[in-house]
DNA sequence: AAACAACCGTACCGTACGTTACGGTACGGC
DNA sequence: GCCGTACCGTAACGTACGGTACGGTTGTTT
């Protein structure tokens, strides 16, 4: 409880150092216990305990820590064309799969799952959550919205955020759950560009301007 | 080992109580040990490990028992008509949106999913997903072939597990990993039904025969 | 009735792990 | 030189839990 609690401020570089360490363990499949990592980090557990309090802290400190940069590239925000847009989405994909198939993703989304059935004190789940497809919505309504205002795109006022959730589903489809599977999914770079290539062009099929009837009615 | 030993057999019914209260347990949260099972379940833990030999054989146990008991409704193998298809795939929306919102799905989803990063011996993982999202596919591809060979819907020959896995991604969208994560998700029946409606005929847009060209080429 | 099997309940063992305590070292301030 | 602070390394404690052993009860067979 020196300079930072619980929330927003940042840790010394020894202290993200211990961090990474756990982050690595995680990743590598082997035990993150405050032995083993106290043995990774070349750290005391007592200085572990003083600087975050106890286990649950540190998995938070830890999940915060790898998730504060992970913030994908920013969105040009230029005039919205077609080809721009098409563009935009389609680089975001790729640049989508490829954090969903990366192990660090896998191994912290499993951290999150697993505690999101048990803890109740550390909120992995919400933290992943927020960083993973909270994020993704929120940096592609505000695109999508403005390709609807362009005419680019048609969809109701207001239902930005189901197609955004469309192209999620167009984008990841079953590989995220089947990764957290153990499903050894291989994801080459082609194969990415490849995916991310046929949501791109399925989700303009669904919502490209002026050419159906809009989606999103009730039956 | 008396009657079966961890492949295709069936338990006895008590047994079975045994394995639905591990399933209880699993779902309501409370932890699994052998010792609350043996609680719970009112027997011994002496005669848990005679039944299932150790604590992965007894989650093995309890994960197939489960998986074996979830099979769908079987689809009607009528003459393919564009209406009955897409009443099956409706069908097979609401179903599948059903049980991945279901607590069940939940939990045992995150139980596979923790053990997938863990233990090399259980391979849970493997078997949720053999029940879960390859099932799915299994069971649509046929139907999807069917509706190919029958003029209704249009993709390239051999890309029915494509286009399964495309009405996947429409249908389940980011809503597992959102509940797996802990995301207070509602999913009420009036919602499934909208989202399985929307999906279908978004899968319908994107894969209708004669409408459009092939969505599954390459750029 | 005796023998046997299946099972329950519980005491017990070994170990892994979270947590704490403590001795030892390096360093800046006075 | 001395004190306080920060840290390392490790021993120690308490607990939870997987796994085993054993006595007691019930039901079945001979």
């Amino acid at each position: 409880m020196s300079a930072v609690e619980s929330g927003a401020g940042e840790w010394t570089e020894r202290q993200r150092d211990v961090l990474d360490a756990a982050l690595r363990l995680i990743v590598e499949g082997r035990p993150l216990t405050m032995t083993s990592l106290a043995s990774a980090a070349s750290c005391s557990k007592e200085t572990i305990y003083k600087w975050f309090g106890d286990r649950a802290g540190l998995l938070t400190a830890t999940v915060r820590h790898q998730a504060s940069r992970v913030r994908g590239t920013p969105l040009p925000e230029g005039r919205a064309t077609r080809d721009a847009l098409e563009a935009s989405l389609h680089r975001f994909a790729v640049e989508w799969l490829t954090v969903l198939g990366g192990q660090t993703s896998v191994a912290l989304n499993r951290l999150a799952v697993a505690h999101a059935g048990t803890d109740r004190a550390a909120d992995l789940g919400a933290i992943v959550l927020n960083n993973g497809p909270l994020a993704m919505e929120a940096r592609l309504v505000p695109m999508l919205e403005a390709g609807r205002l362009a005419g680019i795109l048609d969809f109701d006022a207001g239902d930005a955020e189901t197609a955004a959730r469309s192209f999620f589903g167009l984008v990841v489809r079953d590989v995220q759950i089947r990764l957290l599977l153990g499903d050894p999914l291989s994801l080459s770079p082609a194969e990415i560009e490849r995916d991310a290539g046929r949501a791109t062009r399925q989700f303009f099929t669904l919502f490209a301007g002026g050419q159906h009837r809009s989606t999103g009615g009730d039956s």
